[in-house]
DNA sequence: GTTAGGGTT
């Protein structure tokens, strides 16, 4: 990769980056943040302000989402106090099961695997001294005393629901006490699913020390990019995702004797599409039992899916946490949180602060804030002030790391996070959390196939979720900052993913295991259109035929973990002679969209810093030069990265992305390697635009006049993302993502010619598909068709030529 | 002429 065309387009020098430092936004509200029931102050249209707005309504009108009844009657309408006034601590149902009040009963031990002076059957040996240490503290999770009914009703069923709170124990000790048992059967193992990388890998590392076997043997983990299990595993941990793609090519997972899917109240993609197909192999095959874990709350949907299966019920198990809530609703939720916070530094006693807000922006106002007026007001046990941190997930590693720290002595710390504290990581010694209740949540349009972030109220799983982080080490307080009627009309979990995500993918997938989509038997079905618009976006990418059947290209297509477009622009590329360019690219866009860092008080550097990398005709060539430039500097990439506003560990993934990408390529039979003979700088660059275009051709958009244009499938009117290094106003580009913020603006565009788009998919680009008098009369003068081309001229619409 | 939260193959 070294012949000097490794760079694309010219190299910008940074004359032009002096355009002084103005910074857009800053602080910019893109919502009312309002508390919850609060009314508009004024006229305007809040997309925010009440429960009701929350409704999600299908096709038939059937409301999916949102409040029972309508916010006025349940809210006042009076004017809001200042400082908020805590109700007395309330004795809610939801919440007990939280505080671990639920009555205990303790029994004698039994005997699993507990009998002093016993070997360990796996290794041979006598169990370590650190085995009966972790055995004292097994004892006293609440599931070590529902073993035997755990080993029975699973003996006796194949499918069974177990519900536990945080604490119960259930995802370290269920599937070991089953391994026990089943974990020989057969000759296969058993699998535990959890949404989350970091989770897999932690709890496998637990249950290894806890069996006193090494992590790896007996117990392992296997995640994307790391498998960490051998031929003696007989438990493994894996992310939801990665046994998902298992059944690519082993569709009855025959390799399992047993599956737990851990978390399944989360409702990822990932586990709702397992449950359905799980569902299916446990009528199919004779030696498979499927285990389904999840909180407390709706328990009684999930046996009902599960043909009325056997629900196991674990109390959960933590400090108790005190609840308080608003006695009246408040009007701007980011003030009520600032006041709380000063409240409880000033009057409660010593302890660390958990504040749940969402995103970047709220955060970095909060700390702020919180740093001006508190940092060093006394209060209750922390004479100093206070001490506050961010914590977001595209944070600096090292930034992150500070949440776990000490603070400065006599100080109070407060940690202002996003939904990452929630689940993700978990910080020891928190003592109050204050939750406002919100979250930003990904809504998908399937009409255009947009998908966006809106902040919206948390289901009251994860409100009860929250309020546990402030009883992990002691006994803690929970303030939220809406009324305790809000709390009881709040749904009662997360709305599924599935329900708001681009299905293509998946789709495929289920087409490739002869599976039918419309008649998959999810939990919750998402909408047909949905569907639909899969089987169609599908069929035009060649992965299936008309007769909906998947092709050989369909076929090579599913095996990349891929969204279908980069799977057939990858396949195009070994042809077109750019295997390694678009492999990068492909890399980087589905695993480092987001590598330029741009701190907001950095803004200008951060700017010039990507001119260096970009090419005037293609962001995704910009995206290549990157991640080439980051492979050369490998050795001294972290500095290199901080130099350059770049993202390492978005970069990191890339990497390992590529490789295999490129691993899978070469398994279908195509050469990897890139024909650099006869290719001129241009050339490359043609060839790569070409491989684009083939496989997003549905992401196209025209220019329809100065500096806009109108995306080709939903008549869309959108202007280039300002992040975009592309200046050539090409008529014809290629986008990888809509999005709608302050306006419509599509990003990460490559410049493209219209005939590329013609030759990727004759049967999508002819006139009369598309309703736009625009993109018909654009592509009329592409295929020499005149149809709609005068209806065109004549709504003289084209002012641009 | 800018702001995307948390996951995952």
């Amino acid at each position: 990769m070294s012949n000097g065309n490794d760079r694309w387009s010219a190299l910008k020098g940074d004359s032009q980056g002096s355009d002084g430092g103005r910074r857009y936004g800053g602080y910019s509200k893109q919502y009312n943040r309002k508390g919850y029931g609060s009314r508009q102050s004024s006229g305007s249209e809040s997309r925010y302000n009440s429960w009701d707005r929350y409704q999600v309504k299908t096709e038939d009108g059937e409301v999916l989402r949102g409040s029972q009844g309508s916010s006025d009657r349940r809210y006042s309408n009076r004017v809001i106090e200042t400082k908020p006034r805590w109700s007395r601590f309330s004795d809610n149902q939801k919440d007990r099961a939280a505080r671990g009040d639920e009555p205990q009963v303790l029994r004698k031990d039994l005997d699993v695997g507990d009998g002093k002076g016993e070997l360990n059957p796996f290794t041979g040996r006598s169990f370590s001294r650190n085995y009966y240490r972790l055995l004292e503290l097994r004892k006293k999770l609440p599931i070590y005393n529902h073993r035997d009914e755990v080993l029975k009703i699973v003996g006796e069923n194949k499918f069974v629901v177990l519900v536990g709170d945080t604490g119960s124990g259930k995802t370290t000790q269920v599937p070991q006490i089953l391994s026990m048992k089943y974990g020989k059967e057969n000759n296969k193992l058993i699998a535990c699913t959890q949404p989350r990388r970091i989770a897999a890998v932690t709890v496998a590392q637990r249950v290894a020390e806890e069996m006193d076997v090494r992590l790896g043997d007996e117990v392992g983990y296997s995640i994307r990019y790391e498998d960490e299990t051998s031929s003696r595993t007989i438990l493994k941990y894996c992310t939801d995702g990665l046994l998902l793609r298992e059944s690519v090519t082993d569709p009855l997972f025959s390799k399992y004797s047993m599956i737990i899917i851990d978390e399944a109240h989360e409702r990822t993609i990932s586990t709702d599409i397992l449950m359905g197909m799980l569902k299916q192999v446990v009528f199919e095959r004779e030696d498979f039992r499927l285990v389904v874990m999840s909180a407390t709350l709706d328990a009684e949907k999930l046996q009902k899916y599960f043909n009325n299966a056997p629900l196991i019920s674990i109390p959960g198990r933590m400090y108790p946490v005190e609840i308080k809530y608003l006695e009246e609703p408040v009007e701007d939720y980011l003030q009520a949180t600032i006041e709380a916070i000063s409240q409880i530094h000033k009057e409660e006693p010593a302890g660390d602060i958990l504040v749940f807000l969402n995103g970047e922006d709220e955060i970095s106002t909060a700390v702020k804030d919180l740093e001006e007026s508190l940092g060093s007001v006394p209060g209750e046990g922390h004479p100093s002030g206070v001490h506050v941190l961010p914590l977001f997930s595209s944070l600096p590693s090292n930034a992150i790391q500070k949440v776990f720290e000490d603070p400065p002595k006599n100080k109070r710390k407060i940690v202002i996070a996003t939904n990452v504290a929630e689940t993700s990581i978990t910080i020891d010694g928190i003592v109050y959390v204050v939750d406002p209740g919100f979250s930003k949540q990904k809504v998908y349009n399937p009409r255009n196939r947009v998908e966006s972030l809106q902040v919206a109220p948390v289901s009251a799983a994860s409100a009860v979720q929250r309020s546990g982080r402030a009883g992990r080490t002691r006994a803690g307080v929970t303030y939220r900052l809406y009324t305790e009627d809000a709390f009881e009309g709040l749904t009662a979990m997360t709305y599924p993913e599935i329900l708001r995500s681009n299905l293509n993918s998946v789709v495929l997938q289920l087409r490739t295991l002869s599976m039918n989509p419309v008649e998959f038997d999810f939990l919750d079905p998402p909408p047909p259109e949905t569907v639909m618009r899969a089987l169609e976006c599908l069929l035009y990418l060649g992965a299936l035929d008309q007769t909906g059947q998947v092709t050989k290209f369909g076929k090579a297509m599913s095996v990349f973990p891929l969204d279908p477009e980069l799977s057939r622009t990858l396949l195009a590329a070994p042809e077109l002679g750019v295997a390694q360019e678009v492999l990068a690219i492909v890399a980087m866009v589905s695993a480092a969209p987001n590598c330029f860092v741009r701190p907001l008080n950095k803004a200008r550097e951060a700017d010039q810093a990507k001119r260096r990398f970009e090419a005037e005709e293609s962001d995704h060539l910009t995206l290549l030069n990157v991640y080439t430039e980051y492979m050369i500097h490998n050795n001294s990439s972290q500095q290199w990265c901080w130099e350059n506003f770049l993202n390492e560990r978005a970069l990191q993934s890339a990497a390992k992305a590529k490789e295999q990408l490129e691993r899978l390529l070469e398994q279908q039979g195509y050469s990897t390697k890139s024909k650099r003979i006869g290719f001129d700088y241009y050339g490359q660059s043609i060839a790569i635009r070409k491989a684009i275009a083939q496989g997003n051709f549905m992401f196209s958009a025209v220019e329809c006049k100065r500096a806009t244009y109108l995306t080709t499938k939903d008549n869309v009117e959108v202007k280039l993302h300002p992040s975009s290094g592309v200046r050539t106003r090409p008529t014809w580009l290629i986008y990888n993502e809509l999005v709608i913020t302050t306006k419509a603006f599509i990003r990460t565009v490559t410049q493209v010619e219209g005939g590329w788009l013609l030759e990727s998919s004759p049967n999508y680009f002819t006139p009369d598909h598309f309703t736009n008098d625009i993109v018909s009369y654009e592509i009329a003068k592409l295929t020499g068709e005149r149809k709609k081309s005068r209806s065109a001229m004549n709504t003289n619409l084209r002012q641009a030529y």
